[in-house]
RNA sequence: GCUCGAAUGGUGGAAUGGUAGACACGAAGGACUUAAAAUCCUUUGGCCAUUGCGGCUGUGCGGGUUCAAGUCCCGCUUCGAGUACCA
């Protein structure tokens, strides 16, 4: 009987679904365990066969899990809010519900169809109010709460106001801020109402305030610095500019140490805590105070700047300050006033983009001189834009002698440059390496005395002691700073979650209560801004809050003083995602995220696979999440993923046709020298094994109806070339298509034999014929080509026995470790074996049927039940294996003299190591290898190498 | 520039420091068949030998450690990923 995939799967999958068969609840008696795959965007091109490979990789683990006793949440939604679905209305008109609708519903047809385990009575949509009620209700929590550095965690507002009116800022206050402001208890008190919100602000987690934007204008919207690559959106890739805007923020940077050292205690992988460690950003310095010279009229006395590099102190010969500084304007002397505002309006106009493309050395002479704390040297202080206003304070000590940027601006406006490293030749290039001997520092007939002496120390020390220095004489302070922003929280967009804010008569933003959510996203007839410049949302005609009913109303109400304007910003696409793995545990809760005690069961994720894209927007954004949700006693966890694996990306891979120039022939790949070609992208779907269906190229597009072709061997050969999965590349592989020629086993077990889950490859069809053999080969252990059932109940051979139980152990310690490509070679192996061996048994069969259904979960149920079995394949328990089965009664080993192979023994596995030996050496007396040498020593690896050192 | 990762047949890829190339594709030859499909068998890193057995060589390059290196160490080359005036 023939294995027909097609009755085999439609026919599980809908006993499946109707057994609500993958449906979990919390279950005290069994371990839990908790497999997430990274949720998607539902595109409209729908899913190509790169998408699913995660998906099934933590579908055979999930299954995997499942077998071997616990139970497994493992939960699949949408990712659903996001930038394609406006664009897409802003150009049709249509909708983004609609649209977003529709491609959910193709998604799930995709993804049924290749036979997944997700629990889907748990499904959450970022889109649905059901959801973005929690997602709101977290952005006010997050606005009710401060950072407190010295308790380490998020604390309530309102504890913050109660510190103000008793100790002001003064008073040893340790949290976050943007340090816009400092007064005492009494000046705190001496404040209206409207002021005292104003600095809250500066306080909150969620946070509205001026700060430099990512403005893309292409897209009318903000960006966070995750979505803009190299000035350019990450979507669309449209131009981005520097702005400063009024905008919601989230105070990510108040756990810019916790993000770091919770790195320590998740299993990642390096690279990827690499990445976020980059991404943070945590550079060790101190901040140095320098005073001004003269002291200037306005009674400016001091700045301050931060640096790594404190050991350099002796070569700084000049200073630089950002142009957006504030101190710019105070420095400034008349007489350089001119030649500094035409540098500030020409370094305004230059767009981040332009500023980074060409890279040219340009500054100005402030007219104003800064006195070294070290030397009391005078040193002119510059403006130029090689500085940030965002990093440290937005100046810097310049050392041009050991720092490459300092050195081209002193070398272009020939300011000195002071060597400070013994040995270093600082001619042509700057010396940056932190190692050596420090020198002229102070330089000879400079020192002043009891003044800071480096001379002869290692750059190490040096740093140390500097510092030291700094912090005894009160020059300045030790300071850790990081790269790590606060992230942009609000998009001049439709087709988001809505703040569940209002503006009241002074302007002061006002969250409403929590249990008005969700504030519904309110209908528009138009995706664009309006013509005043508001977001899309002021089109909005009933998006008005009536604070005394509590609900929204029309906005021509406003004049009404209990009615206020709604914010007319959405939230960013990673609001949604940020903590939808805490929803998926408890996804119909109407009162809460998540009750504490289902929290309490499912904890966490344990493994969690997605693509390494994330690795600075959405990992870091949902640890921030859910770092401030354990602070304030929601989770029970403070990392949200225990184990991550980055899934590598599928590239397509593309064929190509070669026309002969000017002519509509086309010639095969290894002709195709003695001809001017033009090479031709050709629908991969029409090419198999890259022999070209000939038929279907002159059927696929009109303008080769006619074409001819010079063949080789009686084929057309196409080339090929890995390039990215795109339609303008014809390389588009659909999972439907695959599953509709070989089924979704044969899909999902070639896609894990590929290669290993972690790297990125291209698709290549040609070799799916072995898989799909494969299972043919399983099949026919059951059932002979006559249609008769071959299972027995004979007893099992040793042979069989063991080809079982290599199998079990292989399977086991892979699907452990993720090395599904390897298990499936294995199955391979094992099915080999047993068809030689004509073993149909039952006693070897069954188990085989159990190891196999986390990877071909379709006929592994087929097979079950055919074996007679009346549960379904998922409720078996996975196969020990035991090894007294593998092993061998005779061993080979391979005898070698210094290395060398010379010959192969074979003798008893139960020999011990000396019989070996002896073996080994009266074996190459006899056929004279030794040559009457004495070896000098043997050594033996059991059941593969004995090697004799001699001589 | 910096950080991380990778490099093995025609192709995808296997190898706890222990007989490199498992498994699969492709290719070549053969069996069955009127034919095709399907299935099965043999060969398949390179070079030499092939009326024997076999021998040599081989994991990007150059060194090193070791009885033994694809694997460990040092120095390069190339490719990929991330990041970038972060002081």
């Amino acid at each position: 009987m023939e294995y027909k995939f097609k009755e085999i799967e439609k026919k599980w999958q809908a006993a499946w679904k109707t057994g609500k068969v993958y449906q979990v609840g919390e279950d005290e008696t069994k371990p839990k365990y908790y497999v997430l795959d990274m949720f998607p965007y539902p595109s409209g091109a729908g899913l190509h066969v790169g998408h699913p490979l995660g998906y099934i990789a933590s579908d055979i683990f999930s299954r995997y899990k499942r077998l071997r006793g616990f139970n497994v949440l493992h939960p699949m939604g949408y990712d659903a809010y996001g930038l394609p679905a406006e664009q897409y209305a802003i150009q049709t008109g249509q909708h983004p519900e609609i649209t977003t609708r529709n491609n959910i519903k193709r998604y799930r047809e995709q993804l049924d169809k290749i036979g997944f385990s997700f629990d889907w009575s748990r499904e959450v949509q970022t889109c649905d109010p059901a959801y973005y009620h929690w997602t709101q209700w977290a952005f006010i929590r997050m606005f009710n709460s401060y950072y407190c550095y010295d308790a380490q965690q998020a604390r309530p507002i309102e504890e913050l106001k109660e510190a103000f009116a008793e100790v002001g800022t003064g008073g040893g206050l340790n949290v976050a801020s943007g340090g816009r402001y400092s007064f005492t208890a009494d000046e705190w008190k001496a404040m209206s109402r409207q002021e005292q919100e104003e600095v809250l602000l500066d306080y909150r987690l969620a946070y509205i305030g001026d700060t430099m934007v990512n403005w893309c204008p292409a897209l009318g919207t903000v960006l966070a610095n995750d979505e803009v690559v190299n000035g350019f959106s990450e979507r669309g890739g449209y131009p981005v500019e520097q702005k400063v805007m009024r905008q919601w923020c989230l105070r990510v940077s108040a756990y810019a140490q916790r993000l770091l050292d919770g790195l320590e205690t998740i299993d990642w992988t390096e690279s990827l805590k690499e990445t976020q460690r980059n991404w943070i950003g945590r550079s060790e310095g101190v901040e140095l105070r320098f005073y001004l010279s003269p002291t200037l009229s306005c009674g400016e006395k001091s700045f301050t700047i931060f640096t790594t590099r404190a050991d350099t102190i002796y070569g700084v010969t000049f200073m630089v300050l950002a142009p957006e500084s504030e101190l710019v304007e105070v420095v400034t002397t008349p007489e350089q006033r001119a030649e500094v505002e035409s540098y500030l309006a020409a370094a305004k106009k230059k767009t981040e983009r332009e500023r980074i493309a060409d890279r040219k050395v340009t500054g100005v002479f402030s007219g104003t001189y800064a006195i070294n704390p070290m030397s009391n040297e005078k040193i002119p202080i510059w403006i130029s834009d090689y500085v940030l206003a965002g990093y440290g304070t937005g100046a810097i000590m310049a050392v041009p002698g050991h720092d490459s940027r300092d050195y081209a601006f002193a070398r272009h406006f020939k300011l000195p440059i002071i060597p400070l490293i013994e040995g270093c030749d600082i001619s042509e290039e700057s010396y940056d390496a932190k190692e050596g001997i420090m020198i002229n520092s102070p330089a000879k007939g400079k020192e002043i005395p009891g003044g800071l002496e480096l001379n002869g120390l290692e750059v190490k020390e040096a740093i140390a002691r500097t510092k030291a220095y700094v912090e005894e004489k009160g020059l300045g302070k030790i300071k850790i700073n990081y790269r790590l922003r606060d992230a942009i929280f609000s998009r001049q967009r439709y087709w988001g979650e809505p703040f569940p804010v209002y503006y009241d008569a002074d302007g002061l933003p006002q969250t409403l209560s929590e249990d008005k959510l969700p504030l519904k996203l309110p209908a528009v007839d138009k995706f664009q801004p309006t013509e005043t410049g508001e977001p899309p949302l002021g089109h909005a005609t009933v998006w008005a809050w009536d604070k005394e009913n509590a609900k929204v109303v029309e906005t021509c109400r406003i004049d009404n003083k209990n009615i206020f304007p709604l914010e007319l910003n959405t939230m960013p696409g990673f609001a949604g995602s940020s903590a939808y793995y805490i929803r998926y545990m408890n996804p119909h809760n109407t009162k809460e995220l998540v009750s504490g005690e289902i929290n309490r069961y499912w904890r966490n994720v344990d493994l969690y696979l997605g693509g390494t894209e994330h690795a600075t927007g959405h990992l870091i954004y949902s640890r921030f999440w859910n770092k401030f949700l354990y602070d304030t006693g929601i989770v029970c966890e403070d990392e949200p993923f225990r184990k991550l694996i980055n899934q590598g990306m599928i590239q397509g891979r593309s064929n190509f046709v070669y026309r002969i120039n000017g002519s509509n022939t086309f010639v095969s790949l290894n002709l195709k020298d003695t001809y001017e070609v033009t090479p031709l992208h050709v629908d991969v779907n029409i090419v198999s094994n890259d022999v070209l269906d000939i038929e279907a190229f002159r059927n696929w597009n009109p303008e080769y109806k006619e074409a001819e072709f010079i063949l080789e061997d009686g084929r057309y050969v196409c080339g090929w070339a890995v390039e990215k999965m795109s339609k303008s590349m014809f390389n588009v592989v659909n999972p439907d298509k695959v599953v509709e020629k070989f089924g979704a086993d044969t899909l999902r077990l070639y896609e894990m034999f590929l290669g290993p889950l972690e790297q990125s490859k291209p698709w290549d069809t040609n070799g799916i014929d072995g898989v799909h053999r494969f299972l043919k080969k399983l099949w026919a252990l059951f059932y002979a080509n006559t249609g008769e059932l071959l299972l027995t109940d004979d007893k099992a051979e040793p042979a069989e026995l063991k080809a079982l139980h290599k199998l079990i152990k292989k399977v086991s310690y892979d699907i452990e470790h993720f090395s599904f490509n390897t298990s499936v070679s294995a199955f391979m192996i094992c099915v080999n074996e047993l068809t030689s061996l004509k073993c149909s048994k039952r006693a070897i069969l069954e188990p085989l049927i159990v190891v196999l259904a986390p990877f071909a979960p379709h006929i592994a149920e087929e097979l079950w039940s055919i074996a007679g079995k009346e549960s379904t394949v998922c409720e078996a328990s996975w196969p020990a294996y035991d090894e007294a089965y593998l092993k061998e009664d005779v061993l080979t080993y391979a005898v070698s003299f210094n290395g060398k192979t010379r010959f192969s023994i074979d003798l008893p596995a139960e020999a011990t190591r000396e019989d070996v030996e002896k073996a080994a050496l009266s074996h190459a007396n006899a056929i004279k290898w030794m040559e009457g040498k004495t070896p000098r020593k043997v050594i033996v690896v059991p059941g593969k190498i004995i090697n004799i050192v001699i001589g």
